[in-house]
DNA sequence: GCTATTCTTAACCGATCAGTCAAAAACTAG
DNA sequence: CTAGTTTTTGACTGATCGGTTAAGAATAGC
């Protein structure tokens, strides 16, 4: 009934991921999206709203391939302290295998909230909070089947491994080697033990 | 001889220092840094140099004033456990008292790490590397002391607590309430006593 | 006063920014 | 083949970007 788009979606947003993710929302330029997509730039604006709208769509794919999707699949099963490993692992060795130590696009974008939208920040947020709930959840689990020390209060634990998450993304990002990366996850699942 | 300059320079870096801890390097545009100090936009350059150099003179002042200071002033008196307790409440306190949830400028930086230079990349690299140092040298000192725990790897604790830190500073950037930022310090704390 | 030096000022530069638009192109239903 | 619909395209917009420049203003030494 009318001419076909002649792309991907989900090429396109994966281009632009690449392209949001090394430079973050403010150092991206529609041009360079335009280059990286192969689209024309009428096209992008025509097929994906704004830089903004792009950049949300572009969050919700990364989200959806984040290494605590895993763990959402495996909430009710594995053991809860192998769950929590195993997350942290993901993290060490995503890192490493990225030449480009781009990090993790919700980190940088929590600390640079620069140049995005309200309703963005709004998202990283909820994103942290839910975070923060499945957390909790698990520790209770945890610390119901043994899995996790019991002394440890839920709340203050989900908080901490949380930040620690945040901050072993950062340390990513300004090219840490994979074992001090490894060295701040050891240390800090230590405090799943005590 | 000539004529004398009609601004303190520690004010115009003060100034200076707000807009690229509120807005980061990339957002903060010449035209925000001339506002912000109420230099003329020719004076900027010409006492300055161009927005890199700026920026890097802006980063020295804030590490003047970064609440590692005390820390360092205080390396060799007292006990080493305090030390790193005292550290990171100064990075709670900080954070509640910032209205605007800014951060730590070093840690914003470090997750962005976009517009800036490669020297400037290698600056944030280079003062996390004499962190890093500081810290295993302190904690060297408090297993001499007894102040932490022996069984713990100086390296890689100090490590971890360079990343807890800066989850904690992302988190402050978050909006994070007082209360999640104490719990993510407390919870840290904890890896030095076990 | 005059001269030399520096600072201040506003206008200006080309480049790039995000975003728009009208016309051409490609398809389908009839 | 035609009419209708959507995509594609490249040129275009005004705004803003970082940075420059030349002329004017203010001082100190003489």
């Amino acid at each position: 009934m009318a001419r076909p788009q002649a792309f991907e979606r989900a090429d396109v947003l994966s281009s632009a991921l690449q392209v949001f993710w090394q430079k973050g929302y403010d150092g991206a330029s529609v041009q360079d999206l335009v280059e990286a997509t192969g689209l024309n730039r009428g096209s992008l604006y025509n097929s994906f709203g704004d830089k903004a709208d792009l950049f949300a769509e572009v969050m919700e794919l990364y989200k959806s391939h984040s290494p605590i999707k895993p763990m959402i699949m495996a909430a009710d099963d594995a053991d809860v302290s192998l769950l929590f490993k195993d997350f942290f692992q993901r993290l060490v060795d995503r890192a490493q295998a990225d030449p480009d130590h781009k990090g993790c696009l919700l980190t940088n974008t929590a600390a640079g909230f620069y140049g995005c939208s309200d309703q963005m920040t709004e998202w990283v947020c909820e994103s942290l909070d839910s975070l923060e709930a499945l957390f909790v959840r698990l520790i209770e689990r945890g610390q119901e089947f043994d899995d996790i020390s019991s002394s440890a209060d839920p709340l203050k634990l989900a908080r901490f491994l949380i930040a620690a998450a945040q901050g072993l993304n950062v340390m990513a990002r300004t090219g840490a080697k994979a074992h001090m990366l490894q060295d701040i996850a050891d240390q800090t699942l230590e405090a799943l033990n005590t």
